[in-house]
DNA sequence: TCTTTGTGGATTGTCGACAATCTTGAACTG
DNA sequence: CAGTTCAAGATTGTCGACAATCCACAAAGA
């Protein structure tokens, strides 16, 4: 976890409480700590974090405009809570943007930043290698690629809507589901294959591998839920 | 406007204050009567609008989620003011995103949502007759077909992502450079055409004049602000 | 027994006041 | 005269209390 950070606890920045508290709650649904679903209670969460409800309620605005919880007027906020169906839904525009992200990498990245992304995915291989069976820092670490390259795309607008909202629904999908450990290898191959892609400034390339590269690990979910029958729509 | 409203004022719903404002705000960053980058103070807008700060704050926290205003910590809420750069950007993702909307409209949408959407485009059709030289209502107009395309794709995250952050801030720009009035003919031929598409559930043909169109936007826009230097990147 | 209604409790929404921080302008010094 | 420091004012952030709304459960009636 890099840059995926953000918006985090742990800050000392000069961040206000609702700020500080917004980011932990976001930690807190990611992980599942509050699971999907659940009734947040403004008297309860204050007295947990120790705050007013004021900033409180602050937090939980932000965290509707992140998607992460659903508020009814005069009824309270819950942890939203993805249908399959949206999951995939996610997956297939996450295909589109990061497809773009992607050719736009290839003609945006500099030297540097390609140096420093490749070596990251050596380090997701010597993780892979140690802890082999769970491959729990590979979860976020794949999140970690998908982040870099985006942010590398320059278009910051493109980097708000992939870094801000659907990355968060994404996270939380993962750690719930704990969908991962299922094909790290060949994840990792599928990067290195694209940062080939930008390295040698194929953009048209780079944008087609990312959009299988997401396509199978979304077909891959489209099986994990629907076990039973095989036939998909193509 | 029609579905375009969505948060807005004049709702005797059992809206929250801090709701009801935040749509009253969003129309007047929308339509500039509150001017790119100026500083929102709390004290002033809570007088005028005549309620707390308290629900204020929270109208402005969500304004922040929806990426019109951008907020200092300590410091106050400014009103976001678009680069040309970022009005390009958005037209890009806009591309990508509405032209897999599109796609999946053909796919998904009803006889009778279709006929709607054609009737639509009449009424545009005698709009633009009657007023011809200044094609205000166009503008909204435009919004609305692309509107309830997305709306008809079905996909309901994508529905979220384009009418949400992205559809306010085109509509603001749209007010704000009044742009409009460029090509309402050429335009309203190209829905009529993309609609076409969509009628014989040819979702690769929409897709593309779906991209086309708004391509021809951007391009549109880029040439109003750079009217020199004629020869793009392709 | 099932439905309906009313009341009590709890939760959300709103407000005004206080504390912390930033900004601005003037006074002071080199 | 330019630059720095500092203090006053204003603005943002936070809090606790009050009002409005909703929910659950119990009691009454059909």
């Amino acid at each position: 976890m890099t840059e995926l950070a953000e918006i985090n606890d742990s800050s000392t920045e000069a961040l206000t409480l609702a700020d500080k508290v917004c980011g932990q709650l976001v930690t807190a649904i990611v992980r599942g700590d509050i699971p999907p679903g659940q009734k947040i209670s403004e008297p309860e969460l204050a007295r947990t974090y120790g705050i007013s409800r004021g900033p409180l309620r602050e937090a939980i605005r932000r965290l509707e405009g992140l998607r992460l919880v659903v508020r009814i007027p005069h009824v309270g906020a819950r942890v939203v809570s993805l249908s399959p169906e949206e999951l995939i839904e996610i997956y297939r525009i996450r295909e589109a943007l990061e497809g773009m992200a992607c050719r736009l990498a290839a003609d945006n990245m500099n030297e540097a930043e390609i140096a420093s992304l490749r070596e990251l995915l050596y380090q997701h291989e010597k993780n892979i290698e140690q802890i082999d069976g769970r491959a729990y820092f590979q979860k976020e670490g794949d999140l970690d690629f998908h982040y870099r390259i985006v942010q590398s795309s320059k278009n910051s607008k493109l980097f708000e809507l992939l870094g801000g909202e659907l990355y968060h629904l994404v996270r939380m999908y993962r750690y719930q589901f704990s969908v991962s450990k299922s094909r790290p290898q060949r994840a990792l191959k599928e990067h290195h294959r694209i940062l080939d892609a930008i390295e040698e400034r194929d953009g048209e390339l780079a944008e087609l591998l990312m959009r299988r590269h997401i396509s199978r690990a979304r077909r891959n979910i489209e099986e994990r839920l629907n076990p039973t029958n095989k036939e998909e729509r193509e």
